[in-house]
DNA sequence: CGTTACACCTGAGGGC
DNA sequence: TGCCCTCAGGTGTAAC
């Protein structure tokens, strides 16, 4: 758990790796205003974390495809770094930041530090001044967590776009990724490719309750550990062992036993069972 | 405005 | 061993 350690800890140091496509504020900045101040809330916006210091500044971090967001007294195979090799343990166990590290927090009650690791620096880290606001989160739309179905057929009924891009769009649902897509779809018995415009009031019923499901289910078991995901305490997540579709082609469906199908919607790499949806 | 293609970045894995 | 290809939990932007 992240928030109870972090909230209401002040933060005593912090490391910074060199300048780059992760870093929307330069780390020299952010290495400047951050030590002193006090963590004083958590909210997750979407994708996004937003934590609020006691300065009024905020801090912005989004975890991208690969990020990593843990404590350093983490041990995990999915830390390994460069080659696969497993990381250097300092003192106590401690991981050791390497060149995929892009942010340390010191941190004075938490017990360790916070690290941010990132290797394909999709991630990003932003500091917004006292009021200030930030684009990203400004086209928000509602939390997927709660989406109900009025909404979404109304943003859907409008477009030829698939209903699977729907879902992934930031600015019709906050929060929904590729796995939670393909997953929801395929408990909602609807295809991914499907254009937005032509899925029934009913369907997007099944819809938006397949998403809530979907997302809360992986809440409660942690997320997905795939390829990088770990948890703030370095453990995997549990939500890959209850994937239908994800990453599953040409295995069974685990309903009917048709094999499962990927095929490319978006651009993005799909999954579904041709029987079970339609 | 809606839609699509592509760029950003790094590493793993497969074929030859 | 090396080279070249494809693929990967995301999102911003350009072009039609």
């Amino acid at each position: 758990m992240l928030l109870p350690r972090l909230v209401g800890s002040r933060i005593t140091r912090v490391h910074c790796g060199p300048p780059s496509y992760f870093f929307l504020t330069p780390p020299q900045r952010i290495g400047q205003e951050l030590p002193g101040q006090r963590v004083d809330t958590m909210e997750r916006r979407g994708k996004y974390l937003l934590l609020s210091l006691s300065n009024r500044a905020s801090l912005l971090l989004h975890l991208g495809m690969t990020g990593q967001l843990f404590f350093a007294d983490a041990a995990s195979p999915r830390l390994m770094t460069a080659r696969n090799q497993a990381p250097a343990r300092g003192k106590h166990g401690l991981f050791v930041p390497d060149s995929h590290t892009h942010l340390v927090l010191g941190l004075s009650t938490a017990g360790a530090d916070l690290v941010f690791r990132d290797v394909r620096k999709f991630g990003k880290v932003r500091l917004l001044a006292a009021g200030q606001s930030d684009p990203r989160l400004d086209k928000l739309g509602p939390d997927a967590l709660s989406v109900e179905t009025g909404p979404l057929q109304a943003a859907g009924s409008k477009r030829t776009t698939p209903i699977k891009t729907l879902l992934l769009d930031q600015r019709v649902l906050a929060g929904v990724g590729n796995i939670y897509a393909d997953e929801a779809l395929f408990h909602a018995g609807v295809r991914p490719g499907r254009a937005a415009n032509r899925v029934s009031g009913k369907e997007y019923h099944r819809v938006a309750a397949a998403v809530r499901r979907v997302l809360a289910r992986s809440i409660e078991t942690g997320g997905s550990s795939i390829s990088d995901y770990v948890r703030p305490s370095g453990a995997d997540g549990g939500y890959q062992n209850e994937r239908r579709v994800y990453a599953r082609q040409g295995e069974p469906c685990s309903a009917c036993g048709t094999a499962i199908r990927r095929i490319v919607v978006g651009q993005r790499s799909s999954h579904f069972c041709p029987t079970c949806q339609r």
